[in-house]
DNA sequence: TTGTACGCGTTATCAA
DNA sequence: TTGATAACGCGTACAA
């Protein structure tokens, strides 16, 4: 053991045992007796032996402990979304069977040129990717990551064939809550949409502008509130944001005689600046405009109002997804999941005013 | 290449050179001939060999490119808070040089006797470590790690000498507010801390109940407002959340005979809470309460208030930490760095009603 | 420019 | 219960 850190040879050689002992003594994998045991901690006392390196293990072993997470957006924003870090959450438990934690990866092959320095599925010791609503940015680096025989699921997103996803019923959920705001009478309805694409340019959306939004969650969300309200309008909100939501808002209510009776947002945030534009303008919610959000999360300051809303089971998009990684690691071939939001009726819809 | 994946070997013998200039290929350490180089690009082509095993490289190489964050609390806390978030970009920009992607690790030591099956400090192959604000419980764990050579640093709190910090001037910088409302007239005030401890106990803290915060920022923060308001009441919320502002604002400013001209929080969000209690309660904002925050973060829809703050640099605190890690890396060894926080003047301050 | 040979630190397997 | 041996897949001196 010239330089450099003691490995477990030098440890089995001071306690004078083999090598394969002094491993057994760390890994637990067999019983060892109690003296050996001992002096094979001794040693490693010793020596200031601290166990195994993990990138050796992790070589010897094929298996590294790490699920890799991609994200389409900057670190900070993915964050802040409410949604994600509870989804987050749901995940960290998922794969907790397997002992892994969570890689943050950033899906940002971005401009082409740009030196992707940063760690990419490529390069990264990863027992299994989760793709949360990715781009299709990735898919050379996705396609060696399977070549590896690496598992990869995704979340709200489509990576292609043989790529299990973790889906919403965005259309039929939103679907719910435009048929709710019909069956209170409502007509003139408008629907605040998140981002249709990257640019996440604002603003109304020309009916004959027919452009499909390039994002999942937007597309399905705004097709199941045309189901109901094919002429309705729309407008585009720059991300899930309550500043967003009321400045939407703003623009949405502001003339009165264009003022829809609802507004459809497909956020919990978005609903709640629209409430919020709504106050500015002296008008009620729900008295004078209702609106419906999406997510069923708790907006943090919003008391006392109780969004009417459809309630996506984040936590449990995570845990699926780390269940599923698991199963495909231990060779099972796992399915898609799809779950279903619950509608959930709060005090900010009500038939409109004559 | 019997059975399961093919090696770099099986690549180079169908391109029939030798090993080495197969991962000279991949590497681009070494210059190759065009015509060899297509020859064992085609060998990998044709047998499905995607590139280097990140396992093997990182043992071979020695390090793994990831670098671990250990956050003390449940990792959807951990994101729910937007100075962590920034923080986390600034980090994730600190440690692009090293080309390092981040690994969440969860300081859940937890209930002694619980399975720590999560992936901990020991068997995760990490190049560097990142504490936020870390509690003393992973003190092992910690041990083992530095004593492999693994380069540690701690985002405010102390993990013991020889770590180097990032830190904040949380005292100082809460008492240039404090001087502010004195200045402006105030004399009575209450502190509306972050929680104590990990029990989170909302509530009044006795002046006689002398315990000292836990945790080094409500200390600290409150120690800088208590230099300048020795005698100031003290609330303790569970969070920092608006929600528990709100809910602590109540508390505060209910009774007009106790109530405060003014209200330190210990951050933003609390303070968004204070200021929506007082309009709850027909009180004018700064008219009949001043109200100063923490952080300078933007509270979402929280507009046309602008509070008075303290604006800490916190994507400058994880680029630091990023930048402190990369040149231990490097070998040269770094000290700590402290930051200071700017004293930004809103309109929820001004001199007291008479 | 290419090839040979060895070591990185473990752990699985099998035999004793 | 313990030990010997052989991979794990790659990178890189060093020699050719």
């Amino acid at each position: 053991m010239a330089a450099g850190r003691p490995t477990i040879a030098d440890v089995a050689r001071v306690a004078q045992v083999s090598p394969s002992t002094a491993s057994v003594v760390f890994s637990g994998k067999a019983s060892v007796t109690d003296a050996t045991r001992a002096r094979v901690l001794d040693a490693a006392a010793s020596l200031g032996y601290t166990g195994p390196d993990p990138r050796a293990a992790s070589l010897r072993r094929g298996s590294s402990g790490i699920v890799g997470v991609v994200f389409e957006e900057h670190l900070g924003a993915a964050f802040r979304d409410p949604i994600k870090a509870v989804m987050m959450d749901g995940l960290a438990e998922g794969v907790a069977p397997l002992g892994a934690g969570l890689l943050l990866l950033q899906d940002d092959a971005g401009a082409p040129g740009a030196v992707p320095a940063s760690p990419n599925l490529r390069s990264a010791p990863l027992d299994a990717v989760v793709l949360v609503g990715c781009s299709g940015r990735l898919a050379d680096s996705l396609e060696a990551v399977r070549g590896r025989g690496i598992p990869v699921v995704v979340i709200e997103g489509d990576a292609g064939p043989g790529i299990p996803r973790v889906e919403l019923d965005n259309r039929e959920a939103q679907r719910h809550a435009a048929r709710h705001l019909r069956s209170l009478g409502h007509e003139d309805v408008v629907v605040l949409t998140l981002p249709f694409d990257a640019s996440r340019r604002r603003g109304w959306v020309d009916a004959d502008d027919a452009r499909a939004p390039v994002v999942d969650v937007t597309r399905e969300r705004l097709a199941g509130a045309r189901d109901v309200f094919p002429a309705a309008r729309v407008y585009a909100a720059g991300g899930s944001l309550i500043d967003e939501g009321l400045a939407a808002g703003r623009m949405i209510l502001a003339r009165a005689s264009q003022r829809p009776t609802a507004v459809i947002a497909q956020s919990d945030l978005l609903a709640a600046g629209v409430v919020r534009a709504a106050e500015e303008l002296g008008l009620s919610v729900p008295g004078d405009v209702s609106v419906t959000g999406f997510d069923g999360i708790t907006v943090d300051g919003f008391a006392p109002y109780e969004l009417t809303t459809l309630v996506q089971p984040a936590a449990e998009k995570g845990r699926a997804a780390g269940a599923i990684v698991t199963r495909m690691i231990e060779g099972s071939d796992a399915a898609s999941i799809s779950f279903t939001c619950t509608f959930r009726q709060g005090n900010t819809t009500s038939p409109p005013a004559r």
